[in-house]
DNA sequence: CTGCATTTTGACCAAGTAGTCAAGTTTTTG
DNA sequence: CAAAAACTTGACTACTTGGTCAAAATGCAG
């Protein structure tokens, strides 16, 4: 019995070992990529296994079952790619802070492209396994900032617009360009790649939106 | 040999009976629900068949490979998809033509969400069953629109605005509302299913973007 | 109504894949 | 440095799933 609390107690900890720490990090960087191409279902663990250089049996006994790598891989990401939402400050200049979320939206979508196309899918297919986290720390959030936007629109330093679907556009702009990269490659063709072209797309759609929302006389 | 050449001449008009007329209706109805929920990976044979009332060999008699049920609804759909894009008429005013373009996407986004998830999967995975589609018809068709509304731009008719951007993100914000729909719902909760959302979403949309690019003086 | 063509299906197979296990190897620790 | 703990893996199992097949049922033309 006191072996049992002893063994009980050290448990608890969940004590990581420094080889624990590389695997997982390894296991999780390939997961994201070969999850965000392919999908949960159209991934296999010899896939991801393969990718982190390891054998399947060893990747299961960091993570024993494929949906434990998949849900810890969406809970790492949510929140970092949430960041940048939280950090609209209602003290302000409106148009100065909508530009640099923006700005920070399409950068991330340029710099971590698997992330998006990872949630988009997951969204895409109903968002199984990450429903609870939509009502319960998104929606407080946007709720939050959509008061702002509210409040901005009432103070007249915004155009009336409602603040929810000013937020789904910005989304769906800056994201569309890593989710739907393969199209936006098949009609621009090499333009995708050139320097620039990032800043090419951040002007177009910072001139549209920003413009469309500007306080009109 | 003459019972082979008649067999063969046959066989070229592939005639369809009624009862193959009525099936593979059946069989594509349920798989465009099956697949742009679970995506091509996730959904089985089985559950297409289900869902059409059929047995599964009895559904690979009438398409002999999943594959060629999944190409077949895309070609299908596709191009009806995109019929309103071909609509815009260089002809016509630029802001209406605009605004009729964005309306018909936002109400095809509400009556066929289905159509715009089964795209969405499939481009966010690369595209492997219609690249080829991309290339020779959709981005001849988007360069040509491209070139009428760059055209109206150097006419002054509206602010300085990409082409491809604004195409994009037109695409963007009207598929959205398909494509996340349980994230839209997620934060907008009853109101998604409230009358009237449509206009009011419709509206937003219109607001911003028309507005975005209306000529500056 | 009769015989041929079309349609339908139960039973089956082969491949792929999530997850197990016991036996080995390496790392840590007292 | 020796024992314990942590880590690693080849071989295996159970199950899912795409697709086959032969035989039965149904539809239809003459």
């Amino acid at each position: 019995m006191a072996r049992a609390a002893r063994k009980k107690l050290k448990e608890a900890p969940e004590k990581t070992t420094r080889i624990q720490e590389i695997n997982r990090r390894l296991i999780l960087d390939a997961a994201l990529d070969v999850f965000s191409t392919y999908g949960f279902r159209g991934t296999t663990i010899d896939q991801i296994a393969e990718r982190a250089g390891m054998s399947k049996p060893n990747l299961l006994y960091y993570f024993p079952r494929k949906q434990n790598i998949y849900v810890t891989l969406l809970e790492e990401t949510l929140t970092e790619w949430l960041a940048p939402l939280a950090e609209i400050d209602a003290e302000g200049d409106p148009i100065e802070q909508l530009r640099k979320y923006i700005t920070l939206k399409i950068n991330m979508s340029e710099t971590h492209p698997e992330a998006s196309r990872l949630f988009a899918n997951e969204i895409l297919h109903g968002a199984p396994a990450i429903s609870d986290f939509l009502t319960k720390y998104l929606k407080p959030l946007v709720d939050e900032k959509a008061g702002v936007i509210r409040r901005w629109v009432g103070e007249g330093k915004l155009a009336p617009v409602d603040p929810y679907h000013l937020i789904f556009m910005i989304w769906a702009t800056t994201q569309h360009y890593a989710d739907f990269d393969v199209q936006v490659r098949a009609i621009m063709g090499s333009q995708v790649g050139r320097p620039g072209f990032k800043e090419q797309t951040a002007q177009a759609v910072l001139s549209i939106i920003l413009n469309g929302i500007r306080p009109r006389d």
